[in-house]
DNA sequence: TGATTATGTAGTAAATTTACAAAATTACAA
DNA sequence: TTGTAATTTTGTAAATTTACTACATAATCA
């Protein structure tokens, strides 16, 4: 019962699965959840455009007994207040809407992520992590902040750890590691080439190579292991505002795991 | 949101005037609220010992409209006092159920911040970034990390933003600074010793000073401007590990602010 | 004992689910 | 392509479950 997912974020998420009818119906929840939870098989057909059964089945579909069922975990995950639809920050919010709108995409980054966790991904880096002689946390630009973070952290908890935000720093020892070395490479996109580049020298030696990245990305294919991290990031100029706090967590999960 | 006091609450406290069948039902539910939100009324009536109708009756004497409408209410109430409970990582947890504690707890804490989000400070805030000729951005160990998050963001909306996390460095810029600069200090406690004595000296210029503290701190009390943020700090040794994200969605929100 | 309130019974209406058939879609062969 | 079989999707109608109402009986109190 512990991990229940957003039930409006699972929806959200598998719109593109779902057949015509049961789309329908997924459309109709999300446009007026609260209402949904309020109205009847019946009514909620009625407004969907579809038959009763069409509903009952989109119900089950989503791991529901049946129609009451579901309404009951729609309303349970409504209660925690927080607007899983409503995402982009329009021009024309103001200073008492979109700050609340910004804390809703981070919680809800948060609860995506924390739904689909590569547990066993995270378990073999924590015992490299564990093994290793020395770990170097490298990334560029708002990654670099969070290498700068997970060096703290770990830090603390005695491992010795480094961080290099200097490209060819981070070659340099990338070409002279051997083994107990541990790469750490923290990149939203995993397409960053100077970090790829820095990658392949390391990939070239003893050292493990562990990264924090896309699932599929170039830098990913480099790795030992790799951590996928699966956040939509919706507009592209706000980037890396919710991937950012999704890998600290796992950063901070990874440190918990190590201790 | 209309404030809806704790249902259970409600019924726990009115025990006394309800007549006998009344406190029957609602023995059972304070038994099993959980079962009593999944459970038809014939089978609640059943477990209480009373007919159908009492459990309808009982209802609608607690503001429902009936018992599905009931149910309903029961499980929000449910659900939101589950939800902000955080929970701590113990030995005996292992790599299946940590990671998703630590998740729950990263999103606890960005709720219960959503909730009391200082607007006035943080509209003060952005105008006063968005005035200032030079923002530099001090921190110190974590909070570093996060000052370093923030000059990226910032720099990318033109913001011209500087960090420093050497605390000589902070204070000779401290020192000669002006007007238009602005000193925007990190800190999570809001005691860190050098980082109070660098906006003690810049206090003395006139420049601008705004801090992302904890209320009350000796660092709030030399700003112009603070942005108190509040964070239960449930384990001493995490400590820093909720509020950080915490600050960093807080400075996602000024940026947006800014542009 | 009469009045009032509380509770249950039985019937009714409503809502939900199931079973099945029609329609639509897809896959494959000519 | 085009037609046909297999599969999937969707709706109709009936069955079942669930919730509610009206009324009758029981309990309580003056």
């Amino acid at each position: 019962m512990t991990s229940e997912p957003n039930l409006l974020a699972v929806i959200q998420r598998q719109l593109g699965e779902l057949n015509k009818s049961e789309a329908k119906v997924a459309n109709a929840i999300l446009k007026a959840p609260e209402e949904a939870t309020r109205s009847s098989i019946a009514s909620l057909a009625t407004a969907a455009g579809v038959s009763e059964p069409s509903v009952n089945r989109f119900c089950k579909r989503f791991g529901a007994t049946g129609f009451p069922d579901f309404k009951l975990q729609l309303a349970t995950s409504l209660a925690s207040g927080v607007k899983y639809v409503s995402r982009a920050v329009e021009f024309s919010d103001d200073i008492n809407t979109f700050p609340s709108k910004l804390f809703d995409n981070a919680i809800n980054a948060l609860l995506t992520a924390k739904d689909g966790l590569p547990l066993k991904a995270i378990a073999q880096a924590v015992d490299q992590i564990a093994q290793a002689r020395r770990v170097y946390f490298f990334g560029l630009g708002t990654s670099a902040a969070v290498a700068r973070d997970a060096e703290h952290k770990f830090f603390r908890f005695n491992v010795p750890v480094f961080t290099h935000e200097d490209p060819l720093m981070q070659r340099m020892l990338a070409a002279s590691a051997g083994v107990g070395d541990l790469f750490f490479f923290i990149s939203h996109t995993g397409r960053t080439k100077v970090l790829i580049e820095a990658a392949e020298i390391a990939r070239q030696t003893e050292a493990t190579i562990v990264s924090l990245t896309a699932e599929g990305s170039p830098l990913a294919d480099k790795s030992h292991c790799c951590i996928n991290v699966k956040v939509e990031e919706d507009t592209e100029q706000y980037l890396p505002m919710t991937s950012r706090l999704v890998q600290l967590v796992i950063l901070d999960v990874l440190a918990t795991g190590v201790t």
